[in-house]
DNA sequence: TTGACAACATACTCGATAGTATGTTCAAGT
DNA sequence: ACTTGAACATACTATCGAGTATGTTGTCAA
């Protein structure tokens, strides 16, 4: 009886970053849920059903885990995002595109999205210790790079008369506001199928691009 | 020399409402600066120079301090609110005076803002010690009797077909990230008098207003 | 004037958790 | 077969912070 089931006790990951993309997935969860600093490692360790030796094995501390959520989740984004800039296309289309990926992204790594929010406001309050912070600021570029392919696409829309605003700061973080909002309203119903989805992200992005001035009309 | 300037160890506040609404200010900057549970009430207490004792002394616990921020935060609000609703106006003009009351309000009270956002999703994901969760979802039915007079206003608007939306809660939150914004965006600047404050909670209603259809001139 | 109490400050306790040190298992190379 | 090391698990330490217990100061009522 004691040797029914065995050699699960140690499942080796032949994959190292297998492996750091499930402890990754449960820390993004856990962050989502209570906060950076109100997640214990052994809570991530016990959501897959693992322990903290696991993390600290991969990870030299939990802020460089926190870090490592944030920069796989600023890569989804760009992985969403950038096929469609180098798309040769109206730039009022390409900003509709745009928009509807980065909605997609957002709700399909939802919880991932909510920790490189985190990551954002700790940077700007200054908080995190400060060997960390560097690395933090770095992300931070990243970021920022994101935030500028949109703006790009926001100045070549407005150009062509598509769409009209005043301060694009103001503009710029309004629509990130909108489009980011299912990272905080959303949540999955179950049997919610891929179609529902779709037409949820189809009213962000509507939102978004009239609160640009864009009056015409939505595919 | 040690009898030179004394008596101020222990400065007496007759009055115990302004106490709390000192150590609540310095609460809600902490609160807002590095969340709930990576603030300590030490921290809390050096802010107003003060110690530990002074805030056990008002409230039972951190929890019950954040409570009362967060309840003050939604009080700013409905005082802001409110009057706007009882005036008799055309549904579009009230629209557009409770949205830029609500965004001075938030530009205002910033830090008491955040808190509330805080609380929103600490109920929203269950976290919380179970005796103060009760107390939590009592003020999130605050916060629901706030976003449903704005939701009248909406219906009103629509009906007299000022503005058209598709789904109402899509378009209800997509609205509040908007109007929102500035608690997560914005940072004062010295030497920004009143009417540059004014001028981007103009745009902050602007794009709102705009997200929901309407296509007319703003004052 | 005194004593009782409100409004704090100071000095502790105790549990939770980040980080560490060490033990265990397995797979591959030799 | 056996040795080595990666990939974990287990057991421990050290710190930090919420909550508490107790001390101190000023004020007002009788």
């Amino acid at each position: 009886m004691a040797t029914a089931a065995r050699s699960t006790k140690y499942r080796r990951q032949s994959d190292t970053d297998l492996s750091r993309m499930e402890i990754m997935e449960g820390a993004a969860l856990c962050f989502e849920a209570r906060g950076y600093s109100a997640t214990s490692l052994d809570e991530v360790a016990a959501r897959i059903s693992s322990t903290k030796g696991r993390i600290y094995h991969h990870y030299a501390s939990k802020a460089e885990l926190f870090l490592d959520v944030y920069r796989t989740g600023m890569m989804m984004n760009f992985e969403a995002v950038e096929p469609i800039l180098e798309l040769d296309m109206p730039a009022i289309d390409r900003l509709k595109a745009v928009l509807k990926a980065h909605v997609l992204c957002v709700i399909r790594t939802k919880a991932f999205q909510n920790v490189v929010g985190q990551g954002v406001d700790m940077l700007r309050h200054g908080t995190m210790p400060a060997n960390e912070h560097a690395e933090l600021r770095q992300l931070a570029g990243l970021r920022d790079a994101y935030s500028e392919h949109f703006r790009k696409v926001l100045e070549d829309a407005m150009a062509d008369g598509e769409i009209e605003y005043n301060n694009i700061k103001i503009a710029l973080n309004s629509v990130f506001m909108c489009i980011n909002g299912p990272i905080v309203w959303f949540t999955p119903r179950k049997g919610q199928d891929e179609k529902e989805i779709e037409a949820i992200a189809d009213e962000c992005v509507l939102y978004a691009i009239r609160l640009l001035g864009y009056t015409g009309k939505m595919p």
